[in-house]
DNA sequence: AGCACGCCGACT
DNA sequence: GTCGGCGTGCTC
C-alpha cells in the first residue's frame, strides 16, 4: 500500500491545506495531497490463523473521517466486522483484484492512535507473537468498545457499543476556610485530602481513586467552609493553575549525580534517536526531581512526556509532585479511575490538551504524537510485563517507542534490572545508546539504615523454635520500649512448595535446571516444573527422611503465615502495642489497605505485619526497626529470577527504616545467610550479589544471555492438552534442534497444574539474545497439530513461569 | 441418493 | 473466528 501524507490524528481532510492538527496545534501541510481511496484494516477477529491487514474502498462521503487509527465497520466474508485502519493509500495492495475491494461501512470512532503508533503496534505483534488485532488493543480509546456480536446461536449480528458512562464531573478546591484549618489527630484522611488539593483543585473521581474512601472526609471538610465541591463541566481554567507553582517544592540546588543524571537525559533527548539513560540511584535519591526537570526541558522545546510508574507507587503523593509542577498540563491513567474518567484524561491527551501523561503500565499507549521523552520509573517491577495477549513488556515497547518517535527514554531504578544493566554494560542495544548514570547520595545527606543478618540454622541448633530470632526479638522490645514502631515483612510464602531443611538450610534443586524443586505432598514427590522430572521423597515427619545434604531428618514442608507472626507478637509485646496485619486476608475490601495503613500511622507504638505489600510505598519516620521474617521463601521459588526479585525486594523495604531523623535498623533472618543477595543487602554493595548471579545467568543461558519464553497450552480435555503440547514441543525440536544458541525444554506440567478445571502444560525456549523468537514461535505454534478445546499462549521474555 | 460429520481454506 | 465447500462414510 502507498505510503499517504504523514498526519497525526488526522481528523482534517486530507485534500486541504493547513488543516491537520498536531496536539492542537495546526501544522501546515505544504503541497495538496491527492485523495487516498483505500484504507488498510485490521478485522477484530482475534485468531492466529488471521493475521493480515484487508484493503477497502473509502467512499467519498467517508474520506474525511476514514483515517489512519479510526474505528470502521466493515463487511467480512459473510458477515461485518469492527476492524481498525492501520494506513491509507492511493492504491490498494498489488495483486489485489479490484471487483474484491469492498468499501468502508461506516467509521465508528475517530482516531486513536497515527501511524507511527501503528508501526509500533506491527512490531508489537510480531516481537510478542501476538495477532496484529491483539497488538492494536491498548491503543484503542479506554472503555470505548465497538463489537460486532450476534444474539443466540443463528440470530443476527448486531453493533454492540460499550460506550464510558457519564462522567464524574464534580471538582474539589481549596476555599477561604482553609487557611489556618488544621485537622484533628486522627483525621488522617481529611489531612491527605488537603495534601492532594495543595496541588490545586481536583476532580472527585480522581481524589477517590489515590484516597479510597475520601469521600466523607470531604463533606465534612466541605461542611466547615474549608473546601468547596462544585460541578462544572471543564477545570482548565486559568485561575486553578495559578495555585499549583506555589508549592512546587523544587529543590535550591540538585546533587552531583541529579546534574549528571540531567546532563545525560538532554543528551540523549537531543540526540533524537531512542538513546537510553538508565539513572540508577539508591532510594530517597531524589530520581523524582531528575524526572521532573527533564520533562520541564522538554516542554519548553515544545515536547511531551510520558511517564510510567508502577500502578501500586501511583498514589496522591505521586499525581500531587506532578500535578504542582505542571498543573492542568498532566493527565492521569490508571485502573482505578472508572472508565469514564479513564476516557476523559485519555481525550484531554489525544485533544493536545495535556502534554504530560503519568500512568501504569497502559499510559505508553497514550495518544502522545510529540513526545520529547519518555520515562519509566521503577524499572526493574516485574509489573512491566503484560501478563495477558498482547504480552509486552513496557521497557521494550518504549524502547522500541522512542526510536520510533525519535525522543529519549529514561529508566529509573535503585535496583535496575539485569537486562538494563547488561546493555548499559554493552553500551547500546538495538541500534541505540544505552548510559547508566549512578546516584549514590541522598539530598541531605541522609544515611541508610544498617542491616544485621541473622543465621536461623543457628537458632534452630540451638533449640530455638520461634519464628522471631533473639537478635529480632531483643530489637522488638527494644524499640517497643522507646515508643517508635516497626515493620515486620514475610516474604510472600509462594504459591509453590518446597521442603528445606531446618537444620542446615539445603533446598533440594533440579539436578538438570538448577531450580528449586517443587514438593508435592499427595504424591509425595518433587517435581522440576521446567523439565518435568519428578523424584519420589519422604518428608518430616515421617522417620525416614533424610536431607540429602546434611543426613538431617527435619526436612520438611516450610512455610510460616501472617496469623502465627501476629500470634507470636500478641504473646511476646505489652497489650498496648498495636498490632497490625496486612495481608491478601486483610485487605480484601476496597479502601481496606489504607486504613490499615492509617491505623499504624495514628497508633503510639504499633507493629506492621505484611505481606510484600509493605515494602513500597511505605514512608513512616516513626519506623525504626524492620524484621524480614524469612528471605528464604522467595530465594527458592523454582524461577530464575528468585535470587534477583528477593534482592531488589530487600533493598525496597530496608529503605523503609529510619526515614526521620533517628537512624533505621534492618534485620533479616534467614536459613541461607551466605546467599549473595542477602550479603549485597547487608552490605549495601550490589556488586556482592550482581557478578555471581550474572555468573550463574550465563552458565545456564537464562537471561539477559537469552531470552526465555514460555509456551503454555491449556484446556479441559487433559489429554488433549498433552498430546497438544507434545506436538508444539517435538514441532520446536525440529526447527531448533542443534541450532547454535536455541534450548528447548520440557515439556512439563505447569507449576500451577490446574487452574478452573483446566489442565496446563508448558514448553520453555531459550532463543538467543538477539534473536526474534517471536515469528518462529507463531509458525511453531501454527504448523502443530493443537486440539479443538486447547488454548495456547506464547510469552516471549516471560516473566511469570508459573 | 441423501445426509451427517470433519477438515480445509478464504475472508479485502 | 466463522462459514461454506468438499470429501468420506454411513444409512435408507
Amino acid at each position: 500500500m502507498a505510503p499517504s501524507a504523514h498526519v497525526p490524528w488526522g481528523r482534517a481532510r486530507l485534500s486541504g491545506q493547513r488543516q491537520a492538527t498536531y496536539d492542537g496545534r495546526t501544522i501546515p501541510v505544504g503541497r495538496r495531497p491527492a485523495a487516498v481511496p483505500f484504507a488498510e484494516v485490521v478485522p477484530d477477529i482475534p485468531s492466529r490463523s488471521l493475521d493480515g491487514t484487508f484493503d477497502y474502498a473509502i467512499p467519498p462521503e467517508l474520506e474525511g473521517e476514514c483515517v489512519v487509527g479510526a474505528t470502521v465497520l466493515v463487511p467480512f466474508s459473510h458477515r461485518k466486522a469492527v476492524g481498525y485502519v492501520v494506513g491509507v493509500g492511493e492504491r490498494p495492495q498489488e495483486g489485489l483484484a479490484p471487483h474484491r475491494i469492498l468499501p468502508v461501512e461506516r467509521v465508528l470512532a475517530g482516531p486513536a492512535f497515527d501511524q507511527v503508533a501503528a508501526r509500533v503496534a506491527r512490531w508489537i505483534a510480531r516481537e510478542y507473537a501476538c495477532p496484529l488485532s491483539e497488538a492494536l488493543h491498548p491503543f484503542l480509546a479506554p472503555g470505548q468498545t465497538v463489537r460486532v456480536r450476534r444474539d443466540g446461536p443463528d440470530g443476527p449480528w448486531t453493533l454492540v457499543c460499550e460506550k464510558s458512562g457519564p462522567v464524574d464531573e464534580r471538582w474539589v478546591s481549596l476555599a477561604e476556610g482553609a487557611s489556618g484549618f488544621v485537622p484533628r489527630a486522627n483525621a488522617s484522611r481529611q489531612r491527605q485530602v488537603l495534601e492532594a488539593l495543595q496541588a490545586g483543585p481536583a476532580r472527585m473521581a480522581e481524589l477517590a481513586a489515590t484516597l479510597p474512601g475520601c469521600a466523607s472526609a470531604v463533606s465534612s471538610l466541605r461542611e466547615r467552609g474549608v473546601v468547596r465541591v462544585e460541578e462544572r463541566r471543564r477545570v482548565r481554567g486559568v485561575e486553578e493553575t495559578t495555585l499549583s507553582s506555589a508549592v512546587a517544592q523544587r529543590p535550591s540546588r540538585l546533587t552531583r549525580g541529579q546534574e549528571e543524571a540531567l546532563a545525560a537525559i538532554a543528551r540523549a533527548c537531543d540526540a533524537g534517536r531512542g538513546d537510553v539513560v538508565l539513572v540508577d540511584g539508591v532510594t530517597g535519591s531524589g530520581k523524582t526531581e531528575v524526572y521532573l526537570s527533564a520533562i520541564e526541558r522538554e516542554l519548553a522545546r515544545g515536547r511531551g512526556a510520558l511517564v510510567l510508574v508502577p500502578e501500586i507507587s501511583l498514589t496522591a503523593q505521586t499525581v500531587g509532585r506532578f500535578r504542582s509542577r505542571f498543573g492542568d498540563d498532566v493527565a492521569i491513567l490508571h485502573s482505578r479511575l472508572s472508565a469514564g474518567e479513564r476516557f476523559d484524561q485519555w481525550d484531554m491527551v489525544r485533544q493536545g490538551r495535556a502534554h504530560v501523561v503519568v500512568g501504569a503500565r497502559s499510559a505508553l499507549f497514550a495518544p502522545l504524537s510529540n513526545v520529547g521523552v519518555v520515562i519509566i520509573d521503577e524499572e526493574h517491577e516485574a509489573s512491566y510485563k503484560q501478563g495477558s495477549a498482547p504480552r509486552y513488556h513496557a521497557r521494550e515497547v518504549a524502547a522500541r517507542l522512542a526510536r520510533e518517535r525519535g525522543c529519549a527514554l529514561v529508566l529509573g531504578s535503585a535496583t535496575p534490572s539485569l537486562e538494563s544493566l547488561e546493555r548499559c554494560h554493552e553500551g547500546s542495544w538495538g541500534g541505540a545508546s544505552w548510559t547508566r548514570v549512578s546516584m549514590p547520595e541522598r539530598p541531605g545527606g541522609a544515611v541508610l539504615p544498617s542491616v544485621q543478618v541473622v543465621d536461623m540454622t543457628q537458632q534452630f541448633g540451638s533449640g530455638r523454635r520461634s519464628v522471631f530470632s533473639r537478635p529480632l526479638e531483643d530489637a522488638l522490645l527494644e524499640v517497643m520500649g522507646r515508643g517508635e514502631k516497626a515493620v515486620l515483612m514475610l516474604n510472600r510464602r509462594g504459591f509453590a512448595n518446597f521442603l528445606m531443611c531446618r537444620e542446615c538450610g539445603a533446598v533440594p534443586e533440579c539436578p538438570h535446571c538448577s531450580t528449586s524443586l517443587t514438593y508435592h505432598e499427595r504424591t509425595h514427590s518433587l517435581v522440576c516444573h521446567s523439565c518435568g522430572r519428578s523424584w519420589p521423597v519422604r518428608a518430616w515427619p515421617d522417620p525416614s527422611t533424610r536431607c540429602p545434604n546434611c543426613g538431617s531428618r527435619y526436612l520438611g514442608a516450610y512455610g510460616v503465615g501472617t496469623q502465627r507472626v501476629e500470634d507470636e507478637l500478641r504473646a511476646l509485646l505489652p497489650p498496648d502495642v498495636e498490632v497490625i496485619r496486612m495481608d491478601a486476608d486483610t485487605t480484601r475490601g476496597k479502601g481496606d489497605h489504607q486504613r490499615l495503613l492509617e491505623r499504624f500511622d495514628g497508633a503510639e507504638r504499633a507493629v506492621l505485619v505484611g505481606t510484600q505489600m509493605i515494602a513500597k510505598g511505605l514512608d513512616f519516620p516513626e519506623v525504626t526497626l524492620v524484621g524480614v521474617i524469612n528471605a528464604d521463601t522467595t530465594l527458592k521459588l523454582p524461577d530464575f529470577r528468585a535470587a534477583e526479585r528477593t534482592y531488589d525486594l530487600l533493598e525496597q523495604v530496608s529503605g523503609r527504616a529510619g526515614r526521620g531523623e533517628r537512624a533505621g535498623r534492618v534485620i533479616v533472618q534467614t536459613y541461607w545467610a551466605s546467599h549473595p543477595a542477602i550479603q549485597a543487602v547487608a552490605s549495601h554493595r550490589r556488586d556482592v550479589f550482581l557478578s555471581p548471579e550474572l555468573a550463574d545467568r550465563r552458565e545456564g543461558d537464562y537471561p539477559p544471555f537469552s531470552r526465555l519464553c514460555n509456551v503454555v497450552l491449556w484446556g479441559r480435555d487433559a489429554l488433549a492438552v498433552r498430546r497438544s503440547c507434545d506436538a508444539v514441543a517435538a514441532r520446536l525440536r525440529e526447527r531448533l534442534d542443534g541450532v547454535r544458541g536455541w534450548e528447548v525444554l520440557g515439556p512439563a506440567d505447569c507449576l500451577k497444574a490446574r487452574v478452573k478445571d483446566r489442565t496446563r502444560r508448558h514448553v520453555l525456549v531459550k532463543a538467543p539474545v538477539g534473536s526474534e523468537p517471536g515469528e518462529l514461535l507463531s509458525a511453531c505454534v501454527t504448523e502443530a497439530d493443537v486440539r479443538r478445546g486447547v488454548s495456547v499462549a506464547i510469552d516471549v521474555d516471560a516473566y511469570d513461569l508459573m
